[in-house]
DNA sequence: CTGAAAGCGCTAACAT
DNA sequence: ATGTTAGCGCTTTCAG
């Protein structure tokens, strides 16, 4: 049994004896019908289970595809896997089409994907930009009307729209929960590599609370890790100082997990305090139980997805910035003070 | 500035003084082409940026655009996150993009996923099927040439290819390790909907080691779950029985997260051991650690995307069930006994 | 080795 | 209210 060949709109028209442009025209709510075509044209396509070409239409029509271009870092990571997911939530009620590469950070892996997705003529671009990506090349697509969002992170060299979690403020309000339970030496476990935005703000957040508590910045006590693994041993190293930190800030989830299991491998300790930017699934199980600064990673998705739709309905307003705040979960890793 | 149009094979062509077809045959290495031309035409596709529209390709070869489509029942659960990750990993090599829709585990959503991956004409078609979808309507599309994979369970009415851990075999190693720790009475947390195949599979496993263990299976001890949250109660109300089971086998990631979260909410309790079924991140670090019959969902992403591209290869041979194992992590939660 | 013409499925522009 | 023609960007077919 050969496989017949998807219907066509030549052959709805062929099967309901009108032209194909009647046809394309009920479909499409373009012009008039008279009521009976309509019906004799809607029956034939559900008879012949034709569903139009949106490709064939896109080429035809020269503007964009309805599709969604989206790059993350890594679909893995609940965050971003999150994100993805609300974005496709977001979108698919316009009938849009997710289409989703990773960029593992890297800026030409994602430039490539944005190529793609460019070519393929996307209707909106959402990019968590890879640190050291430069977007200046996105200006033309962005003049000529793609709506351009950023992501988790701002782009660089061009002036787009931006959603993304309140990095810094959401750290000061880590470390200050920290400093509030009278710690002084306070480790920062941040991600890798060193530029990369997120960790930077979250630094600075850190380094901000530190001030305001009068107390210096020591460079000894920020290590990097982009794994748990890894992240575990740079707790174990900063835990090994002369001069140990008693609390750690976790710059994310992942620094975060690998500090949890490096304080349960030493003798589950409870000496050291921790908060960690992002929320895990098993905070509340966690003993103690994780004190957390949760971001929303749905609702940065959602955002991002509205954001690029308001533009493909013409807002012509100015690149804004949508900040996302998180929301400090203290459950009690956050309190703990040693016998210092 | 009006934003310039993308250029065309045509501006290429008129770029280069030769014609349009000589451009696309230096491209797609078509046909033969002088040395001189070829550097030519490079250097002006260089030069211009131009980048083919692969829409207007697939529309005019009438055969397969270069996406892949996945679906997947919720990207933010991490299982199948990775499993995106690694599809999207496999397939880029061969210049192919992902779409990506989730289907929250509802035929209907899954249906009109496909149905849009279809209408885009995918290469292939990668689905996580949803509880109660029939795929018989994808025959005439696999008879086509397009391969279709089922991944993590098998789909309904069509012999197509499908790549799943072995649910029933680790279910039943797990609890084997729970039955060979002395326990009797052993609650099993399952997923909802209760048809779902992995649930059944992975009961079916549960009931097995019961079986070979003498023990009766008593519909009481089983409990299910869709959410974390639920999945705790489920938990809880399993433990309050008049004759509580004395250990836990968590079918999947969230009841495992549901089930940890409830045992540490009653006082950390150490007297009911727990196995899950997927692995988590922080299994290492609670207290007890977790054992877990970890899956490997990037192994499945990637053997769904091998076995997919090696049918767009020409693979004729049968339909075929592609295991993936898992493994039994002991980490100390399922030796636990209580004082019976 | 290269080009001209036709056509993929669809719709804009102009008929009627 | 409907049909015709032309053409989107590309590739197939057939000539050179």
């Amino acid at each position: 049994m050969a496989a017949s060949r998807r219907p066509t709109l030549a052959d709805v028209a062929r099967e309901v004896g009108v032209s194909a442009k009647t046809v394309s025209r009920v479909l499409n709510a373009d012009g008039p019908s008279s009521p009976e075509t309509r019906a004799r044209v809607l029956s034939a396509v559900a008879r012949l289970g034709f569903q139009p070409n949106p490709m064939a239409r896109s080429v035809r029509v020269g503007g964009p595809d309805t599709t969604v271009g989206l790059v993350v870092p890594d679909p893995g990571n609940p965050f971003f896997g999150t994100v993805a997911g609300a974005v496709e939530e977001a979108v698919r009620g316009r009938g849009l089409t997710l289409l989703m590469g990773s960029s593992a950070d890297d800026p030409e892996r994602e430039r490539a994907l944005v190529g793609t997705f460019l070519a393929r003529r996307v209707s909106v671009l959402l990019v968590v930009p890879s640190p050291g990506a430069d977007h200046a090349y996105l200006a033309r697509h962005r003049a000529g009307g793609l709506p351009v969002v950023f992501l988790d992170r701002p782009g660089s060299g061009l002036a787009a729209d931006a959603v993304a979690g309140t990095h810094r403020a959401g750290a000061h309000e880590g470390v200050a929960h920290l400093l509030a339970h009278g710690h002084r030496r306070i480790g920062f476990l941040g991600d890798l590599p060193v530029r990369l935005h997120t960790r930077r703000e979250r630094l600075a957040g850190y380094r901000a609370a530190l001030t305001e508590a009068g107390l210096p910045y020591d460079r000894a006590l920020v290590a990097n890790a982009h794994t748990a693994a890894d992240a575990a041993g740079a707790a174990r190293a900063l835990l090994a100082l002369p001069d140990p930190p008693t609390a750690l800030f976790a710059g994310n989830n992942v620094a975060a997990t690998g500090a949890v299991t490096e304080l349960a491998r030493s003798g589950r300790r409870r000496d050291v305090a921790l908060v960690a930017f992002d929320d895990l699934p098993l905070a509340e199980a966690l003993d103690p139980p994780l004190t957390a600064v949760a971001q929303d990673p749905a609702a940065i998705g959602r955002a991002a997805a509205e954001t690029a739709l308001a533009r493909l309905d013409g807002d012509r307003s100015r690149a804004r910035s949508v900040p996302v705040s998180t929301r400090l979960v203290p459950r009690g890793s956050g309190e703990l003070r040693g016998p210092g």
